[in-house]
DNA sequence: GTGAAAGCGCTAACAA
DNA sequence: TTGTTAGCGCTTTCAC
């Protein structure tokens, strides 16, 4: 292995002299920088980043944590932070808490003891596992999830987005549509619950909300509970992507075309939502955009030590009419 | 910020005592060792893996690079190697080189600066870039894709499936089935293709074959073109996830129904594949497990430093049997 | 503008 | 069984 030692003695300069030319620090004499990167290139010198991490003591490593990598959502989320984080220099770590908390908490340790330069996360629940990461001094944005007051968040609005399914499902012709939403300890669960209920309540309609998971077998069940109570919807605002493709296997499962004879509408425009048959119906969020964002955030944060106040960004949502919220008899 | 010697102070030990504590290294007293833990404890003491690594030359991270982050296939794929790593103490940073071999290359170079335990990796294309990694004594384990003949494979029998995935559809009744896969660069485009080429001309039948990308609209444009030509299929074969959602795209444009009006078979069993109307005739993978394997096989190269042969491991692959391959007139 | 020297926090010889 | 000592490869004062 040729390290830095290896290159200065190969240029005839000293250590010191390398990392200052690796670095690009301009009170370099040019003609010297010019030997010292000939040098390393003809050594083939590949510098060692523990090292370099361990002398600054911060790395050039991002954690991101997200609940499911099976969700769309999230890959997309993912790549939008990757993407700015690749393009400026640095790498990103991907952890997939799998609606674990205490996972979740595993990874943010994980983070402190790797000197991370920065967290990207989008928590369960609100939880204070954050807390002791902020006190270490690495900075963290937050995702779909208020935590505390003294970080960044990068929010969709759920709240409205929900309002706008629940409408578009009365506007239709559909009378007693039900809410499918995550557990209640989730922030987005509660807001689009709150959103729907809301607008069924001015509509003098009463409210249908399963709390389950945000997963495709939360879904399928809630579905399947609720066209068997006593009074049966005829509409489904599924709270996610999952759990919708878990509303459409029950409907499936029971000979129920949606947008003939139930209504769907879905939160998050997922790759197959225009390609199933019925294509469905979504409040789309803009994950890759939020990703974009909370990098942004990131980098301020890691590049300004100044204080700035902490920041809530809320990004809208987009209802996409298709067609699985008709209602054609 | 706490450290080792902290805590050996704390004990009233040396700091060697404490690396040998939190190491459990069994040449220890126990009763200073549970002295030692309680002052680690007490202090809250994270122990620094930068400064860990640094000293061992190596991390405990692993690095994953895959080409489509969106493509589920890899997200199972991920979600089987990050078990794994994480069940050994282990974690997983995720690269998404977005079919650019370029930036491919640019993750490897990285594992290498960060000194990362190991890669797995499912590359493009045939391709020496690893072969950097390799002589840096990094193992490499890789996925989908044939490398060079002293690393391990992990392999989906690409082969046999497509063979199966074009039987079944002349089994169906179906007389002019074409295959729209990945680029000729891939080894699995490749194999999918020569599958399918063999049972065609067994069959006396023409192969139609195009050559695309494993992507949704290259999946699309496929369709697209081959129901515009002279001779246009009364079947698909779509070679991944992406690309049946690429077809499925092009025949709802054009007002057609799999299972009905064409027969459509795909690679890979997605999460939408069984509730889309009609759900979709798979030849499933078993991405999981594959990364399950490909991360047990890593831990072997880590761990036994002796060198075993090299592994081609090959997963056999299965046809599930739903509605769009049917004929039904 | 450049070099010498110290040290980031930890582990691994070696000695006791 | 425990402690002492010497680095891992790099960056960063501090002199010059």
């Amino acid at each position: 292995m040729v390290k830095l030692v290896d290159v200065a003695n190969e240029a005839g300069v000293s250590a010191a002299t390398v990392s200052r030319v690796l670095n690009d620090i301009p009170t370099v004499d040019p003609a010297m920088a010019k030997r010292v990167r000939a040098a390393a290139k003809k050594l083939g010198y590949r510098p060692n980043a523990v090292a370099r991490s361990l002398r600054k003591r911060r790395t050039q490593i991002w954690q991101l944590v997200v609940s499911d990598i099976a969700n769309p959502f999230y890959t997309a989320l993912a790549r939008g932070v990757e993407d700015v984080a690749v393009a400026n220099g640095y790498h990103v770590v991907l952890g997939n808490s799998k609606d674990d908390v205490a996972r979740e908490a595993r990874y943010l340790e994980l983070a402190q003891q790797e000197q991370v330069a920065g967290v990207i996360i989008a928590p369960q629940r609100r939880n204070d596992s954050v807390t002791a990461l902020l006190a270490s001094g690495i900075p963290v944005v937050a995702v779909n999830q208020t935590v505390e007051a003294r970080i960044d968040h990068v929010l969709a609005d759920s709240h409205g987005g929900a309002r706008e399914a629940t409408r578009y499902l009365l506007t239709q012709g559909w009378e007693r549509p039900a809410c499918i939403t995550g557990p209640t300890t989730s922030e987005t669960a509660q807001h689009r619950a709150r959103g729907y209920r809301e607008v069924m309540v001015e509509a003098g309609l009463s409210p249908v909300i399963e709390f389950r998971a945000y997963q495709t077998q939360a879904g399928a069940d809630g579905a399947a509970a609720l066209l068997d109570s006593d009074t049966p919807p005829d509409a489904f605002f599924a709270c996610n992507a999952m759990i919708s493709l878990g509303v459409l296997k029950t409907l499936k499962d029971r000979g129920l075309r949606a947008g003939q004879d139930v209504g769907l509408v879905a939160f998050d425009d997922a790759p197959w939502s225009e390609l199933t048959d019925p294509s469905i119906t979504v409040i789309a969020q803009h994950p890759y955009e939020m990703g974009i964002q909370a990098a942004r955030l990131l980098l301020e944060r890691i590049r300004d030590d100044d204080d700035r106040s902490p920041v809530r960004l809320t990004l809208q949502t987009d209802l996409i009419e298709r067609e699985s919220g008709l209602r054609r008899r």
